[in-house]
DNA sequence: CGGCCACGTGACCAATTCGTGACCTCAAGG
DNA sequence: CCTTGAGGTCACGAATTGGTCACGTGGCCG
């Protein structure tokens, strides 16, 4: 399991990392929310986010992370504010802790979120996706069908990414538009249907991208 | 909001109904798990639970309550026992405090739990509930009979769903129309009946939605 | 400049999916 | 038994929704 730890103060990030990385995890800081943000891709299976961010608010990086990936996120924050909790869950937050906290249950909460989440575990660190001989490799955004490459668009396979993050799982209309458009203007034509039909047909292969009426889209699990 | 405190100390139990009562909140006492249920009827918005009770172990009341009536419940409790806290999360716990807790924390908590009180999984983590040969995979919203896929229109699947969320729990209709159609107006013609026949059809399997003649549908468990 | 490519848009179509109201069934209570 | 009301069934028209097409725009490059 990769963790993204964000945290400014080097003290607490350092004795988190520690801790973290007896148990195994393999761990990842970043000391600003600017800095987190570049640090997020696929690999991350989950984000201790510290609210009190130098640079951003702490919430606004939640969002700006959920907005782009879909990995578990812890909140810590020092501030004991009922509002800032809540405001945290309804944000998207798996879970908060209040410092000072446990580190026992930091790891247990640690645990218990990552049981909760998505079983994508397997894929949780490969960027590689293969289905129904279709191979999608994240990192170096390449989609090959049977070993021939296929060139998908930027849009095409921002499209195939997002849903090759969850396999099998329905991903909606607005959840797609608001990751490949970085918008969550919804109003956007019938422009995912004609990158989704293009897809299929460069793909050649059918029925590898689903569609889930009144939901969105799948990529087909074997 | 009428409210259930189930609590064995007579000074916190005061304590906890006159802030509660000051905020305008109807407040009910027991201070045993039987008296609990006995006093648990549908006007019961939501329960707060302390897990140190006499008679009963208090997760034991939880289950018992939560298999009768589809209703939030906050534990309370004065272990600090992680095991313990999942263990009241994975029950179906909508959220739980450790004594001592911060008065206005509980009310926080109270509304929060309120609010969200419809949307995501409430019954705990998994997102597949098998019951009778009936899978339900509320992540990729496949359903199989005995591993033969079913193809559920969005009603359909959603109101599956909404069961699925409370197994054995008599989901009333206002609830089910509530979270399905996303209002609150009960006029919707014999629609849902409709489409819970419909869903019966597909399933082929009788009885795996039992109808609570006066509240609702439940989904069978075996 | 002119062609190519990626993308957005809106019209149009076919297929589902929904909602509705009439009518039927059945269990509980008098 | 009979009444009653909640729930079940059915069929059909209306509303959604996704797929496809043709076209327009703007950037890029020889």
């Amino acid at each position: 399991m990769h963790l993204l730890v964000v945290e400014d103060d080097h003290h607490v990030a350092g004795a988190l990392t520690g801790v973290l990385q007896r148990r195994h995890f393999d761990v990842t800081r970043a000391a600003t929310g600017r800095e987190a943000l570049d640090l997020m891709d696929d690999s991350v299976g989950m984000v201790l986010l510290d609210l009190g961010l130098p640079d951003m608010e702490g919430f606004e990086v939640c969002g700006l992370i959920r907005r782009r990936f879909d990995v578990p996120i812890i909140m810590i924050t020092a501030r004991s504010e009922l509002t800032a909790k809540i405001h945290g869950l309804g944000l998207g937050a798996d879970d908060y802790l209040v410092k000072p906290f446990d580190l026992r249950e930091l790891i247990a909460r640690i645990e218990a979120v990552g049981r909760r989440a998505r079983p994508v575990t397997a894929t949780g660190t490969d960027t590689v996706i293969t289905v129904h001989g279709v191979r999608i490799d994240l990192a170096s955004r390449k989609v090959c069908v049977e070993d021939t490459p296929i060139s998908l668009t930027r849009k095409e396979f921002e499209i195939l990414a997002a849903l090759a993050r969850h396999p099998g799982v329905a991903v909606r209309r607005e959840r797609l538009i608001s990751e490949v458009w970085q918008t969550d203007w919804a109003g956007i034509g019938r422009s995912l249907e004609v990158h989704v039909a293009s897809i299929r047909h460069k793909l050649g292969v059918p029925d590898v991208i689903e569609t889930v009426r009144g939901v969105g889209y799948a990529l087909a699990v074997e």
